[in-house]
DNA sequence: ATAAAAAAAGACCAATATAGTCCTGTTTAT
DNA sequence: ATAAACAGGACTATATTGGTCTTTTTTTAT
């Protein structure tokens, strides 16, 4: 369905915490529990998104983490590859082994990469802010409520 | 990885099969062999393509499919759609129960659609004629060969 | 009429990818 | 030193996708 990944949504939801929540360094354990997830799920998406520099932390105790940018300045498109790599519909594009799983030389050379390109480039036009209503964002996180209660 | 299913592949494949032998009718037998699908593969493919109103069958004997189409009328998100359904990036878009998995009233008010949109219209501005290079297209079938020979 | 060849429809199993959990290590402020 | 946090990776369970098979319906040639 071109579906975005869970993890991918997860990683947005973590991001639009870290967002609502600029001021303070945050633990895995409070990004967690703002975003209703639980804490062993969020630390995993959160080491993808270290590892894409879109999130600094800080080790030890009192460590934590913080957005490495402001939202205006993050794309839907590096969000995304950060959690599910490069964006490419085909495996045909890149530097894949085989040119295509069909041999009679590609049929349809390398026009591939403009429909990738298309596609980036409208995932890349649209950042966190854009997406974030600035209105509606967190609630004010006193409301301290458990993590991931059976509905 | 945003990644196309195999099977869209495949449709697009059996598009570019049936749009190189437009005069004929053609076997979901002989797709499969100028394709390299295996028959019953072939037919799963064809039956989304004729659901979807991109490929007119025949039944019978001496049945078989041809485009609905000229390739240059066809576009890319239309063969996405056919196999894999609507293209949305997230569930919350169009009328999903739960308007978000998590509650707090989905903070980014529908600003996916946007997002959505746009990757929509990247996908439907290529047509499939745009994709097929219209030189290096089938060679001719003369050359009967199995399907799905061990490599 | 009948047989054969084709699509239609859907059930089902296998393979693969994704999600989620857990464990062990490293860093750092107290 | 110790406790709290991140780092990294291994592992399991689940969900999705891919592929196969069987039965039914349609149609044409004999």
């Amino acid at each position: 369905m071109l579906r975005l990944n869970r993890m991918t949504d997860y990683a947005i939801l973590v991001l639009g915490v870290l967002h609502s929540r600029q001021d303070s360094l945050l633990s895995s354990g409070q990004i967690a529990e703002a975003a209703q997830l639980t804490k062993a799920t969020a630390a995993k998406v959160i080491k993808a998104l270290v590892a894409a520099d879109l999130v600094q932390t800080q080790r030890g105790i009192r460590g934590g983490c913080q957005l490495a940018r402001t939202v205006s300045r993050i794309s839907i498109a590096e969000v995304v590859e950060a959690i599910e790599g490069p964006i490419a519909l085909t495996a045909c594009v890149d530097g894949a082994e085989e040119p295509c799983s069909v041999q009679q030389g590609c049929f349809m050379g390398g026009h591939w990469n403009r429909v990738n390109t298309a596609l980036r480039e409208a995932l890349l036009s649209v950042s966190l802010a854009d997406l974030f209503d600035p209105e509606t964002l967190f609630p004010e996180p006193e409301s301290a409520q458990e993590t991931r209660t059976e509905t």
